[in-house]
DNA sequence: CTGGATCCAGCACGATACTG
DNA sequence: CAGTATCGTGCTGGATCCAG
């Protein structure tokens, strides 16, 4: 009981939240896709050919509710969809990419300590 | 097979590899724990009542071999370890501490948008 | 005190087929 | 073209027991 408390005392803080998303592995990409600007889903799916439909659309939903991406339908019989970034999400778009710059200045060093942890076991 | 070699790639980016291990449910809080200072086994399993013992271990390994925290043994009968952040941990919890501050400045967005989208359905 | 090994359940994800 | 529903499975993570 005492565990599932703290567990959502934990998941109720924000920076989890957030650090949740960035995690998830679509999310990312997905952003950092985005932030090219507007993307229709079918290119989505062109450029992420990893991702499953199912997981993309799970993904931008998820998206879509946090206010970080707006779904625009126009709707005709070839359904035509667009997604891009708000304001919101483009600020997280920013964030992210801070953290991806210090994952480049810096991945040389823990892939060396990862050598070196994997070498002397 | 293109789908294979696409999430090779992804996970051989260096952004995804530092945004995978943030978004990890406890590397964050082991993170900010250790960035109070240098913490014994014991401790960390008090202060994260919510984390099995084989999770953070876990973690921890993990978090060693990338070179972001150090275990030093100070082998007795009763043996004690202790776990410290290194320059290196140290900077990526600088970087984590960034986006749960965007976190928390935007939480309230974030939360009016679900609510919102809850709402319309 | 620390942490590895094993067993097992829950779920997250992918493939497929179907609706509009 | 865009998205949903269903089903099967592989992996993640927790509980427990055991060793140094």
């Amino acid at each position: 009981m005492t565990r599932e408390a703290y567990l959502n005392a934990v998941a109720a803080c924000p920076g989890h939240q957030i650090l949740d998303r960035l995690g998830d592995k679509w999310v990312s990409l997905v952003l950092k896709e985005l932030g090219g600007g507007p993307r229709r889903s079918g290119e989505l799916n062109r450029a992420l050919p990893g991702a499953s439909r199912k997981m993309l659309t799970q993904t931008l939903r998820g998206l879509e509710r946090d206010g970080l991406v707006v779904r625009t339908t126009t709707g005709g019989a070839p359904s035509k969809v667009e997604y891009r970034l708000t304001p919101l999400g483009a600020s997280l778009h920013g964030v992210m990419l801070e953290v991806v710059g210090w994952a480049e200045n810096h991945i040389a060093e823990v892939d060396a300590a990862r050598s070196a942890y994997d070498g002397n076991c």
